[in-house]
RNA sequence: GUGGCCGUAGCUCAGCUGGUUAGAGCACCAGGUUGUGGUCCUGGGGGUCGCGGGUUCGAAUCCCGUCGGUCACCCCA
């Protein structure tokens, strides 16, 4: 038996699981902040979910799906996102809903593909999404929680890139006009781009090998092909962010690749130097699309999918310290066995009683190996109970920094503790 | 899913062109007179050299496969 977790899965421990706890913590407090409620949808949906709204050529379907037939014989497939999930929720329960419906999420993800740093096969992310306000402050609110949940978790090296895509008014046209404009060059293209061609001339702009040629850099962008409404939405969205102080970079080339996607479309990307491949790790934008393609009203929504192991990467990589405040304050140290042993069980008690944070050794080890549990367990305090103190009824309280010793009666260490306050 | 590089103790790595009982630092544990951590000294535990097969008198060192990691591409959080 391999004790290695399946490829593309990983064990989070010790340092790194405070890190991803605090930032779990941090996710629930600021879509609250902004009055977010959360949802919880169900980790795994039917497949035709997925297919409906991703599209069964897209590579999400062809080959990223976790997908198995269960006992009953349907088609099920693990998350590889949750706007489709949060959509169908919505339209399942629109009656009970008040308007509009802000909600958000936290939970893992599942998309199989070739693992690298930042691209798991089981992910966490923090998503929230607005449904049923097609107006731009709808927008303009999602970016400033995204915005301020970066700022939270004290990364300061990214840069927000927004870009309107248009809607089903103006897309059409630019798409055809793309079109055209690329055939000319159609062999200076390797063999992806020409696939994104016919399917998404749009995506064309993303192609790593010649997003960079000059003739792609020259395309017409989108901008000024906005029809009066779409145009109107994104420049409200951008007058809004400014109002807000949120700075961003127009990316006329930012797409994506599904048509649902409407108008805004945004992206965080981190702009360290030593940031790779996955350096994106907050995007969003709004899919006034969706609920129709799942056979329900027209719904418009808007919102982020934020992906926490990518958060953690580039925090790691900025030298956010990983808050690894250690719970402990005091250490209960027994010396010897028996009644000192007891003693410590029952003073560990009565500081937990008192809200005091406190443990102790479950094994009588020497002295020295229990300090060195002390110190290990980021203790600020040991209180030293042997057969001196046992007899006069009092702790050796020991300061941990610096080595100064006090004797306390036992039945006052609780209080002594807390007014040393923090 | 495609391709390049890599895989030696918990971690970071050394181990020349194949040659006997595989090493270091850090970490961990224990001692340094029987009640004092984090420093120092001494000692100790811990490795099927990712796994499987092959070549060879002999492989951690060579070959093949496989699993895993990493990087690029596809795609995306």
């Amino acid at each position: 038996m391999s004790f290695q977790p399946p490829r593309g899965t990983q064990d989070i421990l010790l340092d790194e699981a405070d890190q991803l706890l605090a930032l779990y913590d941090v996710s629930h407090a600021t879509a609250r902040l902004f009055g977010f409620r959360y949802v919880e949808t169900p980790t795994f949906e039917h497949t035709e979910l997925y297919v409906r709204t991703s599209g069964d050529t897209s590579d999400v379907v062809t080959k990223e799906m976790y997908t198995f037939q269960d006992k009953g014989g349907r088609s099920v497939t693990l998350r590889p996102e949750s706007t489709a999930g949060v959509v169908r929720a919505y339209l399942a329960h629109a009656h009970d809903l008040p308007t509009p419906v802000k909600t958000y999420y936290v939970g893992r993800h599942f998309r199989h593909g070739r693992p690298q740093a930042g691209r798991l096969r089981e992910f966490r992310q923090f998503g929230v999404e607005i449904v049923g306000v097609a107006g731009p402050e709808a927008d303009v609110e999602v970016l400033v929680l995204g915005e301020r949940f970066a700022r939270e978790r004290g990364i300061r090296e990214y840069a927000l890139h927004l870009n309107s895509i248009g809607d089903g008014q103006c897309r059409p046209a630019y798409r055809e006009e793309l079109t055209r404009y690329f055939e000319p060059y159609i062999d200076q293209l390797d063999e992806d781009c020409r696939v994104r061609l016919a399917k998404n001339p749009l995506r064309v702009f993303d192609c790593k090998v010649d997003g960079r040629k000059d003739f792609v850099l020259a395309a017409p962008t989108i901008a000024d092909r906005l029809c009066g409404p779409c145009s109107e939405h994104f420049g409200a969205v951008r007058a809004g962010l400014e109002d807000a102080g949120v700075r961003y970079e127009l990316d006329p080339r930012l797409v994506r690749g599904l048509d649902y996607y409407t108008r805004t479309a945004f992206e965080w990307i981190s702009t360290n130097e030593a940031s790779v491949q996955a350096a994106t790790f907050n995007a969003g934008g709004r899919y006034d699309g969706l609920a129709e393609i799942l056979g329900g009203p027209a719904t418009p929504g808007v919102g982020f999918a934020l992906g926490l192991d990518r958060m953690r990467l580039a925090m790691d990589r900025e030298g956010v310290p990983r808050a690894a405040a250690r719970a402990t304050r005091c250490f209960v140290v027994a010396v010897g066995e028996g009644d000192a042993r007891a003693a410590a069980r029952r003073l560990v008690d009565e500081l937990r009683d008192a809200g005091v944070p406190a443990e102790r050794s479950y094994e009588d080890r020497p002295l020295k190996a229990q300090l060195k549990m002390a110190d290990h367990a980021g203790a600020a305090f040991a209180a030293i109970l042997g057969e001196r103190e046992l007899a006069d009824g009092v702790v050796t309280l020991r300061r941990l920094a610096d080595g100064e010793q006090e004797t306390v009666a036992a039945g006052a260490l609780a209080a002594r503790l807390l007014q040393e306050g923090r």
